[in-house]
DNA sequence: TTGCTATTGTGAAACGTTTCATGCATGATT
DNA sequence: AATCATGCATGAAACGTTTCACAATAGCAA
């Protein structure tokens, strides 16, 4: 009885089965093969426990059937959701995802993507700081929540609504003083709409609108300071609070509590993102929810169609408003400060 | 000019540079080469932007710098860490991270490791719950919190003892009747220990002490009812709880409140794993807390150090105790509830 | 100057696939 | 029965690296 020490290979298939090496690769690749041609070659692979060696076929094939993610960490739950819900499209497809956490380093994600073009992925899906990425042309690149560069598709939400729709929710809620709370300064940013919107609702509904807006390094505490100027002795200057991701919100409302400032009595608190805590189980506040399995699709078909030429620039999906205790109606949904 | 359609190869850079492929070779990989020819090869290499293809060095060479990461999911926030934990200690040494999130599934797991194989990664790290799986044993396995087989080692924490130590530490609080809620029933499941050290520790301080253990299937909503059994108007039986996650805590406390039994006044809890949510601001209450920075550098170094040899069995990290407001002492650390 | 050693660059072979031009059977056509 | 068309299996070549036996060169001793 021979004895391979290493693993085998289609060679050894082939010998097992007692056919040509092309044979066997069409087996493989589910191409046309006589009947009992496949019998056999079967045979043969569950007998010697065959694998392919996909670093072989990556080097034949230009098809690598893996593509790399870009994500600043895993550790925000945004960002993890969205991470679970590429991965899922891709593994519906047969693909492979290559993570990249970049820590939002821009020297970090342009190395990654040096590394993603040393692995020969069939293309990149990224949410990134570096407003000047250097993409080789024939690699797609699909960005989230970021216009990168021409001829680079950007998938994201229909921020300028959601911020217009926040502030419209807490007009109908009675507010009339609101203030717009954000983190993050890059221009190219999508999200940045959401002030836009935000600023538009308030002035169709004729509130009165103040912001606040921490440059990137600036820890969340700033606010705090900010927060406290406009409290005098009791009585809070805001009746409404927009801020621009849910993790900013729970920030906010932990802080009033701690001041003895009551949301949604006193204040009416609004994010953005929809975020589900605990795998689903609570909302943080109520919230612009994006829609997140939409946009996870839609960057996983749009690397994967063939139809280069078409890709539109810009794509937004719909957003929807839910409450979940932080705003003066009935609950929707549980939230965290229910 | 020439003009070439596809990328660049190491023979183009050979051309360039005028030497033999071997001595490219040789400066990609840092081998000794005489300094003029170093040079002209690195001056090759940038004009020609050439990038080494991985898929033919992996082909030639065993090591393909790559390792699978095996998580249920990254929605969960103790999963989420522990990837990212991982995926930076494998960056410092210049792996890459193939994430396979299998949804706890074990045909998924099963299959993720066949994709692993395939993709000839130098090992695979696994958080997992098929108690059997068949693993190649010529690849390197390291599990988390789980005992997957002979051989196979598992990096873990103390379970054992931070059980005892909440049971020791509600005792010390003032608790008499303590329950120990579960989910999840795995038996090869080193978590499970951590009901044998709470149970020892009751043992040890005299404390009341029951049990509600829910199965892999279901809802953790089902503890609701437990809990109900034993209030009695106003009255609850347990003055300390003791949560095999913080994510029970957390549902758990969010139950209590929704009945108004105050926590920590009526009933302390303790979780365990110690989450820090949105990017590390808050705990989520008084828990045992792992080192995760430790189990995942421990995973990394386990899988990548040559001395196969001496792997021992199992690795156990000491826990922590942080107080976090649902425990009736001053909070050392700000909470989810403080 | 000759001969020997030590050092270092060279390039063919090999890794395990896919692809495609080739040729062999088989069955259809006249 | 002879010819032709068709379908399909065949296996050599190629993908872009690494490796290693070999050759060339330089340095040194006699």
């Amino acid at each position: 009885m021979r004895k391979k020490s290493s693993a085998p290979t289609m060679k050894d298939v082939a010998l097992e089965a007692g056919v040509a090496l092309g044979t066997v690769s069409k087996v493989i690749n589910g191409l046309p093969v006589g009947e009992s041609y496949r019998l056999r070659v079967e045979a043969a692979i569950s007998k010697l426990h065959y694998q392919v060696n996909s670093y072989a076929q990556g080097l034949k094939a230009s098809r690598t059937y893996s593509v790399a993610v870009l994500m600043p960490n895993v550790s925000n739950p945004y960002f993890a959701r969205l991470t679970q819900l590429i991965n899922r499209e891709l593994t519906r497809r047969k693909y492979r995802m290559l993570l990249c956490c970049t820590e939002s380093d821009p020297a970090f994600e342009q190395e990654y993507i040096t590394i993603a073009q040393q692995n020969k992925v069939d293309g990149i899906i990224g949410l990134t700081y570096n407003p000047n990425l250097e993409v080789n042309p024939d690699i797609t690149f699909i960005s989230i929540d970021r216009t990168v560069g021409a001829g680079i598709p950007c998938v994201t939400c229909d921020n300028f609504m959601g911020g217009q729709m926040a502030a419209e929710k807490l007009a109908d809620l009675g507010c009339r003083n609101v203030a717009f709370l954000r983190v993050g300064s890059s221009l190219t940013n999508e999200p940045n709409k959401r002030r836009s919107g935000f600023e538009n609702g308030c002035l169709a509904r004729n509130l009165n609108y103040e912001s606040k807006i921490l440059q990137d390094g600036e820890p969340i505490e700033k606010f705090d300071a900010f927060l406290q100027e406009h409290m005098h002795d009791g009585r809070f200057d805001f009746d409404g609070l927009f801020c621009v991701t849910d993790m900013v919100a729970y920030h906010i409302i932990k802080f009033l509590k701690r001041m003895n400032v009551r949301v949604p009595e006193d204040v009416q608190v609004i994010g953005f993102d929809g975020l589900q805590l605990f795998e689903d189980l609570h909302y943080v506040c109520s919230t612009i929810v994006q829609p997140l399995e939409d946009i996870a699709a839609m960057c996983v078909q749009l690397l994967l169609q063939d139809n280069l030429g078409a890709k539109p620039p810009l794509i937004c999906f719909p957003v929807t408003y839910v409450s979940a205790g932080t705003t003066r109606e009935e609950p929707e949904k549980p939230g965290l400060f229910t």
